[in-house]
DNA sequence: CGTGGACCCTCCCCCGCGGGGAGAGTCCAG
DNA sequence: CTGGACTCTCCCCGCGGGGGAGGGTCCACG
């Protein structure tokens, strides 16, 4: 039949491995024109060569081959750009944290180690305006600034009375996933949609301030755990991050400012 | 002991995962400064978090596991750094990789096809002077380039009688891995290192000229298969390549053209 | 000093995307 | 008709990681 390819010749026009194809088949991403009932045998159509060829394009972006198989089956345009739209933004994202990535490894080579200055505070339990919710840690960030924008919409009016902060539970560290809580200290706080009131327990806390954008956090976050270690002290509940300087107090990353509070109790 | 972490406390000061620090310790990646012999559970060094966190930087860039082993294992700075650029290296091709498949899916998403000019021609027997090897198809760009500059300098001196081409075997594209040519056509072929004398065999070819860089070259040879297809024909042994104009001749890769040649014989 | 709850252990299965290879069936030109 | 090329399914492997079961360990509090 003219026009129709066993799987060797499909592979040898769209530079696909036959191995790949055939799982492209059991995925549906890519179904041959027609099946042999008797041998199994695929056959494709020469039609089908440029729709192999997008999935090639879209596989060489790290597409996922669900969004692919949704691409090519969706013949509605504007559904279609939109789809590919997400995945372009997700590529930008990537290459954002590559970047970020790189600059952090550099600061981490540099042979420069800042003085780390620990203290020790006795936090009294505070009234706040939160949002408490069990977050993967990958999420923490998006969750992290939709929260703290309903917040901020939940309390206008409301005279705020410090900084912003987060608690974090441990196991979001040990198993990517837990409760996590952002606030707002305010002096009655409201309750609306996912806002309510909250008080955050009085604490024994050993402090440590981070200076900079947060991709190099785990770094402060390391030496003030090494710190603890040295002291014989031992974690007694969710860590705290309160937000001195912020993205929304200057653009200049580096001028932030995260203090970091980990609850401790001494031990032996 | 001062300054030894159980895992989750050392999960807790790194922001690595346990299940992650497990899988570390058993590949050889980071070892536990200890570990108690009757209970299996490993302790770890204050001293091991900054260690710890290169390596958290280096997966973040994606780099092998295998990799980073080797970097936090070796005191020689030069090594170190010489296996760090070359991951650098590889982060470079893979974003020109990316930006090349982005482009090339816009032209491919563009609703016009270009008029395809399919020729047949009885190619004679070509005495060339060649590197042949078994090559898996991510290594090809780099071999063809190593080889070619192989063969132009083993033919300095003898007259070179035409265009460069070359031969790939069909498993090429359907495995991933076969035979590949790449040879200078030479009035008297030398014998030098891997270059050796090879005759290209006479055959009926059924030829397509690729215009532009070769990101796109996949759906030449898609319109090329397809043409084959419907003309019912069938392929006859490795197809064969011509770099009539080549990144040699020109940096513009628009005026690049390659000859693709599909050795066919009519059947049924 | 006992005990409960938090913590840690190993082991096995799962994911996506792809490759290697065995063993058997099919296709088709000479 | 036959042989060699082609194709089929099935299972195992790689990477880097996650989920969860079942059971042992640690230690602060009562």
């Amino acid at each position: 039949m003219p026009g129709t390819l066993t799987i060797g010749d499909f592979a040898r026009a769209t530079h696909i491995t036959i191995k790949t194809l055939r799982r492209y088949h059991e995925l549906g991403l890519l179904q041959p024109a027609a099946i042999d009932p008797s041998s199994g045998y695929r056959y494709y159509s020469t039609d089908q060569i440029p729709t192999a060829q997008v999935i090639r394009r879209f596989r060489d972006l790290d597409m996922p081959t669900r969004e692919i198989a949704a691409i090519v089956a969706t013949t509605d345009v504007d559904a279609r750009a939109r789809l590919i739209a997400h995945h372009l933004a997700r590529l930008e994202a990537q290459l954002d944290q590559t970047r970020a990535a790189v600059a952090s490894l550099r600061r981490l080579l540099e042979p420069d180690p800042p003085a780390l200055v620990v203290e020790h505070r006795a936090a009294p339990a505070l009234l706040v305006a939160a949002i408490t919710a069990s977050v993967a840690r990958d999420d923490v960030l998006d969750w992290y600034s939709e929260a703290m924008d309903e917040l901020r919409a939940a309390v206008v009016g409301s005279t705020v009375t410090g900084p912003a902060g987060g608690l974090y539970d441990n196991t979001l560290f040990t198993d990517d996933l837990g409760q996590a809580v952002v606030y707002l200290p305010v002096a009655s706080p409201p309750t609306t949609g996912r806002v309510a009131p909250f008080t955050v327990p009085a604490a024994e806390l050993a402090i440590v301030v981070h200076r900079g954008p947060h991709d190099d956090i785990d770094v402060t976050y390391g030496q003030l755990g090494s710190y603890v270690a040295r002291s014989e002290l031992t974690v007694a509940g969710p860590v705290r991050e309160i937000y001195l300087v912020g993205p929304r107090d200057t653009s200049d990353a580096s001028a932030w400012r995260t203090e970091i509070g980990w609850p401790v109790f001494r031990t032996g």
